[in-house]
DNA sequence: CCGCTTCAGTGATACGGTTCAGTGAACCGC
DNA sequence: GCGGTTCACTGAACCGTATCACTGAAGCGG
């Protein structure tokens, strides 16, 4: 490409980026790439420059459909951006999650986005003084950004809303996670159970379709709750499936609420009544934050997210 | 690392593949490297060797829903395979499709797999001379591999299940593709009906669902159909809903085949009568393909997928 | 004991850009 | 007309590994 235009391939390589170059020369440049069918070879800038173009998404379990979109979503957010997603799943292993933050960190992304599983692990900080870290639903310490979800209010919101219904017995299914019993929605959860006056178990659950269905069974076989509450929109469909196993109706015998608001939970019978976190906000939110930490903002951001109740059939009235 | 050792950068770089040293080397640079925290430079080895390590995964349509299982899951595979997965969506854009695809290669993946939007394009060919695609759905002229589906099979099972119900005028909706008449799994549709002396009217639609519902929407308004035949599970979804809102009962009213089977078809009311093809089968066959192919084996490979009859409740019987 | 092969390790070069210090020319005001 | 800037570009070093040709030493059979 130097030899092509008959220039130096430092001036080739301000020319291809906009960078003090004239008119002319910008102008042959143009000409012998399109000509060649040139393209600078990501590779060789990334040695050179020290960086991938590439953010890492480390998601906490991508057997959440939920989680599918948001991926999904911020793929695309970052691909406007002329960034590639490399888009990772720690199966909601704590241990996964930390191998492979290191390996996308090794592999010098320019930055990650995570929806920890285990915020309160302690390679975190470290990491995050590494490269810039957006983290997505839980705060870590020391990241350049975060979106985080008010989850207190979303609790709330469900709970309330149970209560409303005249439910006293709730079962709460939350995603399978690190045994830190300070677990900030956990936390919620028996704080507003305990205002509320609701009389609350907590049992967990993957997100897988099969284990979530497992997960019910067990809840609707142990306990007598009129009510469970689901974590994730994902585990609320296992209820539904166990449901339908059992002979038992949504919400005729057991109410159900969700957590997310995927686009499926409109679509089943009856619809899943569920909290809404706005996943196009979320997106955008994340992909914002992390090009401006990726690109050196150094200002540490932090985005709030606000719950919306979506009330649809699968609470059932017991008053 | 090359002095942290006192060898030479080459030794250093040959121990680490574990190749023409002896074992006090080894044991010395296996030391060091863990001392260090050493971990080779992905990068700079992508450079010097020409391979990444990286397989480009190129979708049709990221808001069809199984096809997202389908990324989850290749992703996963090739994660067990030390490869990393790129995964980009087309959105059903066949120039996008091509832009992508241009810029995978550009990002020096060592190979591609692509569920193509439009298989007939022109650049195919040559891009797999360029590097190794293995293609899934669809044939490619010139791919290292190919999982392909046996669409007239699936068209038959799918289309035989209907007649037998009773049903003979059938609304066909498949997802937006480019004009080519000479759509394989289209022509099948045609050609069946046909020979079962079906009558058929086909409209195309969109993997998202409020695009699907919309198009659901218009079958259901403008010709009378009995059934609806969905060439994706995610646009079948769209028939419920548009069913939904226009107050008409599945399958009292209209009947809905699918095509794919995802997970979720099993947990609407009534359940989603589809045509399943082994999601799993696919995901093995497509990362065992690639993963050969960017070894550097040369025997172009062939696994044609065969499809099943999931009955469930969407099909009324007409008899 | 000698020539031949095998083996571990070395030095040099390549990969294809980026980046920094430096250079010559044009331009500035005085 | 002269010192000082600014601008466009160049030359060289560098990023961290792979790979090739080569060397010295050891191992081998005869």
């Amino acid at each position: 490409m130097a030899q092509a235009t008959g220039l130096s391939p430092a001036a080739v390589s301000y020319a291809l980026r906009g960078l003090q170059v004239s008119e002319e020369t910008m102008e042959r440049v143009r000409a012998a790439a399109a000509e060649l069918g040139y393209e600078a070879d990501p590779i060789a800038r990334a040695l050179a420059s020290g960086r991938t173009g590439m953010i890492g998404l480390l998601c906490g379990s991508l057997e959440d459909l939920w989680q599918q979109s948001l991926a999904v979503g911020i793929s695309r957010g970052l691909r406007e951006k002329d960034r590639y997603a490399l888009i990772l799943d720690a199966v909601g292993d704590p241990a996964r999650e930390r191998a492979l933050a290191q390996q996308l960190r090794d592999q010098r992304v320019d930055g990650m986005i995570v929806q920890p599983v285990d915020p309160a692990a302690p390679f975190w900080p470290a990491l995050c003084e590494t490269l810039p870290v957006v983290a997505i639903g839980d705060s870590l310490a020391g990241t350049a950004g975060e979106v985080v979800f008010d989850n207190r209010r979303g609790v709330t919101l469900a709970l309330e809303h149970l209560k409303g219904k005249g439910h006293r017995h709730v079962a709460v299914l939350t995603p399978t996670r690190p045994s830190t019993p300070d677990r900030p929605a956990d936390v919620h959860v028996t704080a507003e159970a305990d205002r509320l006056g609701l009389d609350i178990e907590v049992a967990t659950a993957s997100h897988g379709l099969a284990a979530a269905t497992e997960a019910a069974h067990r809840v609707l076989r142990d306990g007598r709750p009129s009510a469970v509450f689901c974590f994730a929109d994902s585990i609320a469909y296992g209820v539904y499936a166990a449901a339908a196993e059992r002979g038992l109706s949504i919400p005729g015998d057991i109410s159900v609420m969700g957590y997310d608001d995927h686009p499926m939970s409109g679509l089943l019978t009856p619809g899943l009544t569920t909290v809404d976190w706005d996943i196009d906000g979320i997106v955008r939110a994340a992909v914002r934050l992390i090009s401006a930490a990726a690109d050196g903002a150094t200002r540490r951001r932090r985005v709030v997210q606000q719950p919306t109740l979506r009330e649809r059939g699968s609470v059932l009235s017991r008053s």
